[in-house]
DNA sequence: AGCTGTGGCAGGGAGG
DNA sequence: CCTCCCTGCCAC
C-alpha cells in the first residue's frame, strides 16, 4: 500500500548534520545524481545517488478509461522503482506525462516515460532541503563582474567590435581578482577566467543583472574566441532557457543561466523584489543600490558607462579598480539581500539559485507537491474560475483630523484559513492546512527565540523568520491562482469574505465605543479614538478590547498612534507622528510616476496641512510657479522628467496601438525612436525616462524627449506644461478646501492681498461606498 | 522551463 | 469641455 502516514511535511527525510550546497544532473540519462557536501575544513566531498522515480495515481476525471489498477499492481510488484510513469514537479513535464498516460491508455504507445529534472526528484522525493545547519557564509560565495571596452554603443554580444577587457572577482572570504585584457589576447584572458573560477570552485556565483548581462555576454565571447565556457562543477557549459519573475504589477523577462553544482544568484532580481515592499529605491543600477544602503565606500572609483571606452585606453589600472569596487559592492548587496531567501532554502525542497529566482506560489506548490510524491498520491490540475472578492477599503472622514490610533488584524488572511478550516477542494491530503500550521508555529518560535537571543544570532534568526512570513502571506495567494495546482478560486473568495465581515464588525465594535473611523482597508483601521479614551495605554487596553468581541484566533493589534492625519481618499491618506515624523501613503503622494518636483511639492504642502499652516501653503506655491517660470531646477532634468517602465514588447505595443486596443504613449514612442536610431533597445521591466519639450505636437507623446537629450544650457522643457502639471498635483488636495477656498490658496490672484485667517481646513464626513 | 491576489487613484489619448 | 478606456503605480 502507498505510504499514506505523513510525516511534518516541512521536515521529512532531513538529516539535522546535512551540509549539502550542490546536486548535480549526472549524464544526460538522470537516474543519478552527485550530491556535494562542504565539510567543516571547508573542503568538499561528493557521493553518486540513484533517483527513485515516482508513480503517479491518477484521479483526474479527465482520463476516465486509464487502467489505474493495472498500473498499481504493477508498481508494487516491481522492484521497488516505479517505472511506468514519472512525475515531477515541473508544470510542463507534468502535461506532457498526462498526455502521455492519455495515449498510453487508449493503446498509443508505451506507458514508459522520463521528464524533468534528476535534482528535482532528487529534492523531492527525499523531502530534503539544502543547507541544513549552515549559515549563509558556510558557502562559498563569488562575485562576477565583467567590462567591456563598447565605444559609443551599448555593449552587444552580436558585436565582435566589443571585447571582454575586464573580468573582475572577489568572494566572501576576502579574496579578489581582476583579470585583464593588457598584452595578451581575449582568448587568453577568458581561458584564465575559467581556469581561476574552477579553482576557486564556488558554491555560488552572484552578479547585478548577472542573467542579463555577464553570463550570456561571456559565453558568446567564449564561443566566439573558441574557448570552453566550462564553468560547471562537472565541467560542462552553462545552459540558458528564458523565464520570467514577476514583482507586483511587473513583470521582468530574462534568461536563466544554470551551472551545474553551483547557484547563481542575480542581485538585480533580488533588489526588484525588495523594492516591491519597500518601494524607495532610486533606480535599480548596482551604484544606485550600493549607496541606497550605505554599501559604497566614500573613496570608491566611479566611471561613467559611456567613459569605459575611453577610460581603458587612457588609465586602464582606474578602470580595474572601478571593476574590483563593483564586485565588493555586489558581495554585500548579495549578502544583505539573500538571508530570508537562503534560510528559505532551508524548509523548501527548492535549490538556491531557484528559490532566488521563483516566486512565493512555486516554494508552496513544491512543499505540497514534495507531501504528494512522498505519499504516493496523484496531483490535481488546477481549477478553473476566478476569484470574486478582495479586501473592503473605504473612507469615512476627509481632511485633517487628530489624534489617530491604527489598528490592525494580525495576519488576517492566514489567520483566518487556520481558524475557519480553509483548504482547496484537491487538497485529499489536507497538507494545505497542515503545512500552514506547522509553518506559522515555527515563525512564532523562531521570532520568540530572535527576541531572547544576541544582537549576532538574532539577525540570523530574524532572517529566518521573515522567510516564513514571505510563505504564510503567500497561501492566499495562491489559492486564487489560476495556475497553482492546489488553486481554489471559491475557498479565496470565502477568505476574502470572512475579512471583510470582520473588518465591518471592527469598525461596528468602534463606532459603538465612540470612535469615529477614518479610514479602513483590508485589514486594519484609522479611527479617533472615543473622548474617554486618553494616552497611549487607554488607547491599548480600548484596541486589546476589540479582540473580545471577535472569533477565537482573530486578534487586533495596536499597530501606531499618531498627532494627526491628512485624509484625501481611500489607500490616500498621510501621518504625523507625536515625534514629528510623516508618513505618506497612496499614489497620489508618493507615486514615482509623479515628477520629482511635484512629488516634493506634495510632501511639502501635506506637512504644511498638518500643522494647519495655510499662509505657508499660498506661498510655497507661488514660489513654485516662479521657479517653474524661471527654470529653476534644483536636480536638473530629474527634477522635472517622468519615468515609466515599459510593460510590454514594442512589438505588442505597436499591434495594439493599430488595432485600436490602446493608444500611444510617450515612453513606447521614445523606446520606438531609440531603437531606430540603432541605440541600446529598451527591454521590458526597463524604465525610460522623459520630459515635455516646448512646441513640437499637441499630443504628450510627441512632444516628449529623452530625459538625457535634455540640455541645460539650451532648456528647452515646456514650462506651460510644467505649470499645468503642478495645478494638477494641487488638485489632489481639493478634499481638504472649499472650492472657493481652493482657488483663493492655488491661484496667483491675490489682487486683495491672500488672507490665509478667511481660509479653513474642511472636515467632510463621508457616506461610506460599501 | 514560468508568473500570488483584489481594490483604487492618476494620467493621457481618443472621440464626442 | 466631457466621458470612456487603458496603463502604470500603489495599498494591503
Amino acid at each position: 500500500m502507498p505510504d499514506t502516514a505523513l510525516p511534518d511535511p516541512l521536515l521529512f527525510g532531513h538529516d539535522a548534520t546535512e551540509r549539502i550546497v550542490a546536486v548535480q544532473t549526472l549524464g544526460g540519462a538522470g537516474d543519478r545524481v552527485r550530491v556535494y557536501r562542504r565539510l567543516s575544513d571547508d573542503t568538499l566531498s561528493w557521493d553518486d545517488e540513484p533517483v527513485h522515480p515516482y508513480f503517479f495515481l491518477s484521479d483526474l476525471r479527465l482520463i476516465e478509461d486509464f487502467p489505474r489498477e493495472r498500473y498499481r499492481r504493477q508498481a508494487l510488484e516491481g522492484d521497488g522503482h516505479y517505472r511506468h510513469l514519472l512525475a515531477f514537479e515541473s508544470r510542463g513535464a507534468y502535461w506532457d506525462a498526462l498526455r502521455h498516460v492519455e495515449r498510453a491508455a487508449s493503446g498509443e504507445g508505451d506507458a514508459a516515460y522520463t521528464a524533468g529534472g534528476p535534482e528535482q526528484q532528487y529534492l523531492t522525493q527525499t523531502g530534503r532541503t539544502l543547507f541544513k545547519g549552515m549559515a549563509l557564509d558556510d558557502l562559498r560565495r563569488l562575485q562576477l563582474d565583467i567590462e567591456v571596452a563598447a565605444e559609443g554603443t551599448f555593449p552587444s554580444a552580436r558585436n565582435p567590435a566589443h571585447a571582454v577587457v575586464i573580468v573582475a572577482m572577489s568572494d566572501n572570504r576576502g579574496w579578489n581578482r581582476v583579470l585583464d585584457s593588457r598584452g595578451r589576447t581575449e582568448r587568453e584572458l577568458l581561458a584564465e577566467m575559467v581556469d581561476v573560477l574552477v579553482e576557486r570552485d564556488p558554491d555560488v556565483i552572484e552578479g547585478h543583472n548577472i542573467y542579463g548581462f555577464d553570463l550570456p555576454y561571456l559565453s558568446e565571447r567564449c564561443r566566439r574566441a573558441g574557448v570552453r565556457f566550462a564553468i560547471g562543477r562537472d565541467g560542462t557549459e552553462p545552459r540558458s532557457f528564458p523565464s520570467a519573475m514577476r514583482f507586483a504589477e511587473r513583470t521582468s523577462a530574462f534568461d536563466v543561466a544554470e551551472i551545474a553544482g553551483r547557484h547563481v544568484v542575480d542581485t538585480l532580481l533580488q533588489v526588484q523584489a525588495y523594492d516591491v515592499v519597500r518601494r524607495d529605491l532610486p533606480n535599480y543600477t548596482l551604484k544606485g543600490v550600493a549607496r541606497y544602503f550605505g554599501f559604497a565606500e566614500a573613496d570608491r572609483t566611479y566611471v561613467e558607462g559611456r567613459a569605459i571606452a575611453r577610460t581603458w585606453r587612457e588609465d586602464p589600472d582606474r578602470l580595474v579598480a572601478y571593476a574590483l569596487d563593483d564586485v565588493l559592492e555586489t558581495g554585500r548587496i548579495a549578502k544583505h539581500l539573500s538571508g530570508s531567501t537562503f534560510y528559505l532554502t532551508q524548509m523548501v525542497p527548492m535549490a538556491y539559485g531557484t528559490a532566488v529566482r521563483t516566486g512565493p506560489a512555486a516554494k508552496i506548490e513544491a512543499l505540497l507537491v514534495r507531501g504528494y510524491l512522498h505519499a504516493r498520491q496523484s496531483l490535481p490540475r488546477p481549477g478553473r474560475g476566478g476569484q470574486m472578492s478582495g479586501g473592503y477599503t473605504d473612507v469615512f472622514v476627509t481632511g485633517v483630523v487628530g489624534p489617530i490610533v491604527y489598528a490592525d488584524v494580525e495576519s488576517l488572511y492566514p489567520s483566518i484559513m487556520l481558524h475557519y478550516d480553509v483548504r482547496p477542494a484537491s487538497d485529499a491530503l489536507g497538507l494545505f492546512p497542515e503545512i500552514l500550521r506547522s509553518l506559522t508555529a515555527l515563525r512564532l518560535q523562531t521570532k520568540a527565540d530572535a527576541a531572547a537571543a544576541a544582537p549576532a544570532q538574532a539577525a540570523e534568526l530574524d532572517a529566518r523568520q521573515q522567510a516564513f512570513k514571505i510563505v504564510i502571506n503567500s497561501f492566499y495567494g495562491s489559492l486564487g491562482f489560476s495556475q497553482a495546482l492546489f488553486n481554489d478560486h471559491s475557498e479565496a473568495d470565502r477568505v476574502a469574505r470572512t475579512g471583510q465581515e470582520l473588518l465591518r464588525g471592527i469598525i461596528e465594535t468602534i463606532r459603538t465605543a465612540g470612535g469615529r473611523v477614518i479610514e479602513v482597508d483590508t485589514d486594519g483601521v484609522f479611527f479617533v479614538p472615543p473622548p474617554n479614551v486618553a494616552g497611549e495605554d487607554e488607547e491599548r487596553r480600548f484596541v486589546s478590547g476589540i479582540t473580545d468581541t471577535l472569533p477565537t484566533g482573530i486578534r487586533v493589534g495596536f499597530d501606531g498612534r499618531f498627532r494627526s492625519m491628512l485624509s484625501l481618499k481611500k489607500k490616500n491618506y498621510a501621518l504625523l507622528g507625536y515625534d514629528g515624523s510623516l508618513k505618506f501613503r497612496g499614489s497620489s503622494l508618493v507615486s514615482r510616476s509623479t515628477e520629482r518636483f511635484g512629488r516634493r511639492f506634495v510632501r511639502e504642502v501635506t506637512a504644511l496641512l498638518l500643522a494647519g499652516d495655510v499662509d505657508a501653503v499660498h506661498k510655497l506655491y507661488l514660489r513654485q510657479r516662479r521657479a517653474i517660470d524661471a527654470r529653476q531646477w534644483d536636480e536638473g532634468v530629474e527634477s522635472f522628467q517622468r519615468a515609466e517602465t515599459l510593460k510590454s514588447p514594442l512589438e505588442d505595443y505597436e499591434r495594439d496601438v493599430a488595432a485600436g486596443r490602446r493608444a500611444r504613449a510617450a515612453a513606447y514612442e521614445l523606446a520606438k525612436r531609440r531603437a531606430a536610431a540603432g541605440g541600446r533597445p529598451v527591454r521590458v521591466g526597463e524604465r525610460v525616462a522623459y520630459y515635455v519639450a516646448r512646441g513640437a505636437g499637441a499630443r504628450g507623446f510627441e512632444a516628449a524627449r529623452f530625459a538625457q537629450e535634455w540640455d541645460p544650457t539650451h532648456p528647452d522643457e515646456s514650462t506651460a506644461h510644467y505649470l499645468d502639471r503642478l495645478d494638477q498635483t494641487a488638485q489632489r488636495f481639493e478634499p481638504v478646501f472649499t472650492p472657493a477656498d481652493f482657488r483663493l490658496v492655488f491661484s496667483e490672484e491675490d489682487l486683495f492681498g491672500f488672507d490665509a485667517s478667511a481660509v479653513s481646513l474642511r472636515v467632510v464626513e463621508e457616506n461610506g461606498d460599501g
